[in-house]
Formats: C-alpha cells, sequence, structure tokens
DNA sequence: CGTACTGTTGAGTACTGTCAACCGACGTGG
DNA sequence: CCACGTCGGTTGACAGTACTCAACAGTACG
C-alpha cells in the first residue's frame, strides 16, 4: 500500500527547467505586475480572461461565502500557476489576492488555449500544472478530514517548510487568521496549536511569524486513540 | 461576488455529446469490465497504466492512510472520468473499487497521452475532465470545512439528487460509512443527521437508502451562528 | 501617547467522536 | 421451518475537541 507519507514525497511534479510554457509568461504576449500586501489580483466572479504565474511572494486563492465568510482554498508562492483549472469561458470561483507584496506574471487564457493543440510542449506545462493542482487538493482535503487541530497546523508548517527548502527559521508570510482559514480551524485554535507544538517541543518559534521544526526523529504525528493503528 | 451557490450551478462542464475523447473508450482500443459489488478498479500505488470511464452503476476513490484507515476522497457515477489527474508515469494515489455491480471502460494512458497533441478534440476533453475534477474538489473541499455535519450530509444528499436528476426517491448506492468517510464524518453521525433532517422535515426516507429533498423554499441551510450573515 | 491590529490565553459551550446496546433484514445450517 | 449469526443502521451516554466570547499583551503607526 502507498501510504499518504509516500504521496509526499512524490507530490511534487517537477516545475521543469524553462520550457515554453513557462517562457509564454515572461514572452512580449506577457505581462508583469507588481502588487502590494492583500492586494486584489482578480475576484471571484470576474471572467477568466488570464492565467497568471507568480514570481515573488505569497499569494491566496480565496473562495467567498454568500454570507460574506472567506475560506482559503490554497497559498501558492513564487513558481506557481494559478488559473489553469478555472474553465476557459466561466468565471473565477475564487478570489486571488497578494498575501504579501508579490511580483506576478501573466498571460491571455486564450494564448495558451491557442498554443496548446500546436505545441506539445506547452500542452506538457498545462497538463502538469493540472494534475499539480488536482495532487495538492487532494493531500489538502484528505488532511482535513482526518487530521485534528494541531496536526493540521504541524503538516501545514512541514508542508511550508518543504517548499521553502530552507532548516533554520522560516517566516509565515500569512496571519493566524489566514492559516485558520485555509486549515479550517478559528484563528484562536490556530495559536494554541502553535503553543501546543512549541510546549511539545515540536517546533520553535521566534515571535509570532518565525518558526523551525524540530527533530524529525520525533516526529511522528500524535493521533488521537481513533488513528492510532 | 460569486457565491458557492451560484457555482454549484455552473459547476458541471458539459460532459458533451459523443466526441472524439469519449469514443475512445469503446474504440478497439478500449476494453469494457464488469464488476460485482466492492470489487477493486485499481489499488493505491499501482502503477497508472490506464484511464476509466464509468459507464453504470457507482465506483468511490479512496485513500488509505499508513495506519490503514480509509478515506474517500468522491463518489463517481455514470459517465465519470476517472484517472487523468494521476500522473502518467506516477502511481495511483487512490484506490478506486466498486460500490455497486459496475461496468467500466478503459483505455490506455499513454493512448491519450499520444492522441492529445494532435487531436484537438480529445485534447479538449482531457482538460474538461481535469478541471471539473479540480472544481468538484474543491466545492468538497470548501464543504468540509465550512459546514456542521447535518449540513454536510445535506449538501451530498443534494448534490447527489442533482446528479440523478430526479424529483422522486433516490436510492443511494453507497452506505453510511462510505458518507462518513466522504464527509470526514462518523458512521453514528451520519445517521444522526439523516434523522435529524428527516425530523426537521427536510428530507423524507424510505428505509435506510431511499430519500427524497423537500420544499426547496425551506431549503435556505440552517447554519450555526458563527455562519450567520 | 493613544489607537488599531495581531496574537495569546482563559472560561464556558456546543458539537462530534467513541463506546455500547439494540433493531431489523438476510442468509446459513440444523 | 426456525434458530442463529452477521451486518448495516439507529440511538443513547459520555468524553474530548474546537468554537465563541472575552480579556489582555505586544507592536506598529499616526
Amino acid at each position: 500500500m502507498n501510504g499518504a507519507a509516500t504521496r509526499q514525497a512524490s507530490r511534487l511534479i517537477p516545475t521543469s527547467q524553462e520550457d515554453k510554457f513557462l517562457s509564454l509568461f515572461s514572452s512580449a504576449h506577457g505581462t508583469t505586475q507588481k502588487l502590494s500586501a492583500s492586494a486584489t489580483i482578480v475576484s471571484q466572479g470576474d471572467k477568466v480572461t488570464s492565467v497568471y504565474r507568480v514570481v515573488s511572494g505569497h499569494v491566496r486563492c480565496c473562495a467567498y461565502t454568500e454570507d460574506g465568510h472567506r475560506r482559503v482554498v490554497c497559498f501558492r508562492g513564487a513558481g506557481a500557476i494559478i488559473g489553469m483549472g478555472q474553465p476557459t469561458h466561466g468565471t473565477w470561483n475564487t478570489s486571488v489576492e497578494a498575501v504579501t507584496a508579490c511580483v506576478v506574471q501573466s498571460v491571455a487564457r486564450t494564448l495558451i488555449d491557442d498554443r496548446m493543440p500546436e505545441d506539445p510542449e506547452i500542452l506538457n506545462g498545462v497538463v502538469r500544472s493540472l494534475q499539480s493542482e488536482i495532487d495538492q487538493q487532494e493531500a489538502h482535503l484528505l488532511m482535513m478530514a482526518v487530521l485534528p487541530a494541531s496536526e493540521r497546523v504541524f503538516s501545514f508548517l512541514e508542508e511550508f517548510s518543504r517548499q521553502r527548502g530552507s532548516k533554520g527559521y522560516v517566516a509565515l508570510p500569512m496571519c493566524r487568521r489566514d492559516i485558520g482559514e485555509y486549515l479550517g480551524l478559528s484563528m484562536e485554535t490556530v495559536s494554541r496549536s502553535f503553543s501546543a507544538l512549541r510546549d511539545s517541543q515540536r517546533i520553535e518559534t521566534l515571535g509570532a511569524e518565525k518558526f523551525r521544526l524540530l527533530d524529525p526523529a520525533s516526529q511522528a504525528p500524535r493521533l488521537p486513540d481513533c488513528h492510532a493503528a
């Protein structure tokens, strides 16, 4: 059986070297914009006209419910492609917002759609981008359904650390509320989970924004009885 | 703003008339198999060699964790394409199992990958299938994060009803445990939610397996305070 | 220096999971 | 034909988790 841990390892489909798909964004067809923190890149309900690529900074994809509540569907950092999953002639089902100051490139969706059939390399980039999105969403879904609060937070920190590739302290660009809305937890529970993880020596913190994972040896997740073997 | 309800309505990307993509499955290149209930079609960890299409019956895609627990990632009925989201040269990250007796067609993944660049219609089918999967997963994710138990169950029944298109009683092919694993709830809570929905006149039941939605006028979801406007 | 915002922590409540008993349908075997 | 065991579903009692409300600390900013 191939467990969730194994999936984690194989999850990242290589973003690949500078291929034609990515170079579309920096070509003459693409535009580059600088955004300040909390700027809105696209609003939920907007017509799908562009596909975006994050060059630097972090963005969040948010879904707003009718009653005005927000849910963070995903955070995306440098290198991420955003918008291929949206239907070509439809509307955005999420808003995309800058968490930190960002540099974001975009190209017309129609350009990609036009080039895709005639250029296998671009096609490949599109399909990889879609598959990667499915895989990440699925992992997110499983986590939400199975893990208790502290484990969700820990799992989030692991993932974030891993993306950053740093062994030292990592700075979280997003606030507790954002994390809560991503993990399906209240801000307070996220904060309590940080404290609990710190107290149980699973992470070290430096202020509220910086953290470091501790001793992988002791990092077997502490599951409640229901999830124990 | 485009609320979740609106998304629901526009979610289903038309599965399209008999196009070349779908006809691949029934062509000489495809194979058809009949499966009895609870048969396994693919196992998590298997190499990705085929893509499947459900002709009749219902299947579930399950993820097994290292500790042996199962989570249902999705249920899929007639017409569903399964496996395009899996990486071409990777392994299945879920098992696919027959919930009821099923007829399932399959074609080699490599065939689709080969034909995709040269045939825009097939390409279109693939991309639509991927986008549809992303959209459904996202809706699932939002539901799991926001809704309390009874609302999740109700939302599941609505979705299932809608797929069946029937106004009368609908038979659920899957058991309470399956539903629980899909919604991130225990079997008991699912059962209690059915009872609560019946008591509050939101559904009618006929035995344990058949249900009918009642009076759409009164079907504004009853959210707890935290989610009220 | 006051205000606003983020984060932390405490107290009480509500929800959901676990454990357990029970019911009814079904199939098997005596 | 009936006794029995199994399985899925339901319901109750209880416990644990996470949410809400609320107070408070630290920081940034005007």
